[in-house]
DNA sequence: CTGAAAGCGCTTACAG
DNA sequence: CTGAAAGCGCTTACAG
C-alpha cells in the first residue's frame, strides 16, 4: 500500500502538534506568522490530502439545516422531495438534522416567513427555491451576511450572489427547439402553452431558448402564438381542448413550458389528435411518462430533480462538516427523453 | 439534534460487547445462536444503521485492486480512463490502491495474462472490460472462487454471473432507433455501420434494437443493408467515401454503431453531403463532437463512460472496505445528445 | 464464543 | 499562540 500522508506526518515534519497543522488547515485561532509559513509548506511538499472521512467522524454533530420549497405539482416535486430524504439520511448519522418546509403552493409571503424562521431559530444552513421577488433576495441576503450557508436550487434568483443547482432555463428550451426543429414537418405550424409572468423565472427562460433555436433552423415553421395558462384546472382543460378542437387543422405541433403537460396531453387524446400533433413537453413524471407511452407526448425534456435538491443539501453539509467551499453553480443536465430511454 | 444510534447503544443494550456486536453484523466468527439473536433484535427495535465514515476510517488500509481495458479508440477510453482515475483518488486516502492494466488493443490472450497476474498477486479486486471468450469467462470465475471481488464494465459478459455496470446496448439501439423513425422523411434509405463478429458483444446488440424500432415504426423506410468495418483506417475512409459518393443518390441516412463515426462523419462532409444525410452515431467523444457542432452528425447516444469506471471501483472497495453488497447489474443511463444540450 | 483495549485520522475544548 | 489529550463510531487483534 502506498503510503498516505496524515495530518501527524505533517505536524512531526513541521515540528508542532496536530492541532496546530488543523489550525493553519482551517484559518481556525491565531497562530504566528512562520509557524504558518513552515506548517503551509510542509503540507505542500508532503502533498499531504486531509482524511475526509476521518474529518467528518470528528466534526459530527449539531448542524441543523432547512430546506424549502412548494409541491403544487405534487409528481414533480415529489422527486424533489426524494433529493432531499436521500440527503438526509446521508447525513443524519453525520449528526446533521434537515428539516423540511414545504408550502402547498408558491406564495412569497409565506417563503418570507420561513426564511424570517430560519434566520431567527439559527439554523446551519438553507436550500431554497426562490421565488421572484425583490423581498425574497434581501431576505437571503440577510441570512447569508448572518453565516447561514445558503444553497438555491431549482429556479435561479440572479440578483443574488449565491450558489445555484438547477437545470439552465433557457438551455432546456433550446434543446426542447431543437428536438422540435429535428422532427417538425415542413411549414409546421406550432403553439407554446406556457404561463407567463410566472414567478419562476425558468418558464419564461425556456419559451425563449425554444424560439431562438426554431426561428434559426425552420424558418418555414409557422408559429402560431403563445397560450398562457397559469394555473392547472378543469377550466384549462376545457379551453385547450377547445382550441385544438377548433383549429385541429391549424396545429401541427406543441410545446409545454410547464407542469400542465399532462392537461394538455389529456385534451389531445380526447380530441383524437396523437399521431397528429407532436408534442414535447418537460419533466419526467409519471404523468407525463404514461402519456409518452401511448404516443401522445413523443418527448420530454428532463432536469434531474433528485440530484437538484441532494446537491443543494450535500453542498451545505460538506461546508459545514469538511469546510469543503459550496463553490460554482451547478447546472444540471438536460435530458432528451422517448420511451426508448427511459430510466428503468 | 437527533440522537444518533451508535453500536455502543446495541452493545449496552443487548448487555454484550462492541465487538460482539460488531461479530454479528458481519457474520465474522462464531457467535452463539442466542447472542446473535438477541443482538439482531436490538439492532432491529434501535434501528442502528452503521456510519460508514467510521467504518471506512477503522478499516483503512492495505487492499490493492486491478482495472484493465483497452484503449485503442483513445477518446472514449480517456473518459473512462477519468472514471478509474476519480476512484482511485478518492479511495487512496482509504488505503486502497488501484493498478491499472491497460492494453493497447483488445487482445484475448494478453486480458488471460492480467487475470492470471491478477490471480497470482492475490489482488483483492479486479474492475474488467470483459472481451466474449470462453476463456475469459473461466478465468474470471476461477478469480471469483478465490475470493478476488470482480466487477465487470462497459461489455456484459453474460455468461458470467457477475456484477455489470454499463449501458444495454440493445436498448441504446433503439433510442438511437426511435430517434431516427422521428427524424427520417418519407421512404428514407438508411445503411448501418457496424462492425460484425466484434469481441465486444455491445456493437452487435445496437444493430439490432435500432432495426427493431425502425421495422416497428416506420414501414416506408428502406434499409440498405449493413456496412462492416471492423477497423479503423484510411482505407476505410476511402471505401466509405465511395459508397457515399457513388450512391449518393440512395443513401439519406446513416446509423454507426462503432467508435469509427468520426471517420463516416469525415467522409461525409468531404463528399458535402452534410445537410443531405441524416446521422446518428454513439459517444460524446471530442470528435463526434466537433462534428455535431459543424452540423455532420445529428445526434449522439452517450452511455456514461466516467460513471461505468468509477461504479464498477466504487462498488469494489465499499465491498471491500465497509462489506456493502456489490448487488446487482447497473445500467448507466442512454442519454440523447444535441448540440444544444453537451453537458459543458 | 466473547469482552476490553487500541487504533483509524481528524477536531475540539482545555490548559498553559 | 500552541501542545497534549480525549473523543467521533467502528474494527481488529489479543486475551481469556
Amino acid at each position: 500500500m502506498e503510503k498516505v500522508i496524515t495530518i501527524e506526518d505533517v505536524a512531526k515534519k513541521a515540528g508542532v502538534g496536530r492541532g496546530t497543522v488543523d489550525r493553519v488547515l482551517h484559518n481556525r485561532g491565531r497562530i504566528s506568522a512562520e509557524t504558518r509559513e513552515k506548517v503551509l509548506r510542509c503540507i505542500e511538499e508532503l502533498n499531504y490530502k486531509p482524511n475526509k472521512a476521518a474529518r467528518m467522524l470528528a466534526r459530527k454533530g449539531n448542524y441543523r439545516i432547512a430546506v424549502t420549497f412548494h409541491n403544487e405539482e405534487k409528481e414533480f416535486w415529489d422527486q424533489i422531495q426524494e433529493g432531499v430524504d436521500k440527503a438526509a439520511e446521508e447525513y443524519k448519522v453525520l449528526g446533521v438534522t434537515v428539516d423540511d418546509y414545504i408550502l402547498p403552493q408558491i406564495d412569497i409571503e409565506a417563503q418570507l416567513n420561513i426564511i424570517r424562521h430560519v434566520i431567527d431559530s439559527k439554523y446551519d444552513g438553507l436550500a431554497i427555491v426562490p421565488y421572484d421577488s425583490k423581498r425574497i433576495t434581501e431576505a437571503l441576503k440577510e441570512a447569508m451576511e448572518k453565516g447561514i450557508e445558503v444553497v438555491t436550487f431549482n429556479n435561479q434568483d440572479r440578483n443574488l450572489n449565491c450558489c445555484y443547482i438547477g437545470h439552465d432555463g433557457f438551455q432546456s428550451g433550446r434543446t426542447a427547439g431543437k428536438m422540435m426543429s429535428l422532427i417538425a414537418k415542413n411549414n409546421c405550424r406550432y403553439v407554446i402553452v406556457s404561463a407567463h409572468s410566472s414567478i419562476m423565472n425558468q418558464i419564461d427562460e425556456r419559451s425563449e431558448g425554444f424560439l431562438e433555436v426554431i426561428n434559426q433552423n425552420r424558418k418555414d415553421m409557422q408559429f402560431l402564438g403563445v397560450l398562457n395558462f397559469p394555473e392547472d384546472c378543469e377550466e384549462v382543460y376545457t379551453k385547450i381542448r377547445g382550441i385544438f378542437s377548433k383549429k385541429n387543422q391549424e396545429i401541427d405541433a406543441v410545446y409545454v413550458t410547464t407542469a400542465i403537460a399532462g392537461t394538455v396531453a389529456k385534451a389531445i387524446e380526447d380530441e383524437n389528435l396523437n399521431q397528429k400533433v407532436i408534442f414535447i413537453g418537460h419533466d419526467l413524471t409519471e404523468t407525463n411518462i404514461a402519456y409518452m407511452k401511448k404516443g401522445v407526448i413523443d418527448i420530454l425534456i428532463g432536469q434531474e430533480p433528485e440530484r437538484q435538491a441532494y446537491a443543494a443539501i450535500d453542498k451545505i453539509c460538506k461546508k459545514l462538516l469538511t469546510d469543503e467551499e459550496i463553490g460554482e453553480n451547478e447546472y444540471t443536465k438536460i435530458s432528451i427523453v422517448v420511451t426508448e430511454n427511459i430510466d428503468e
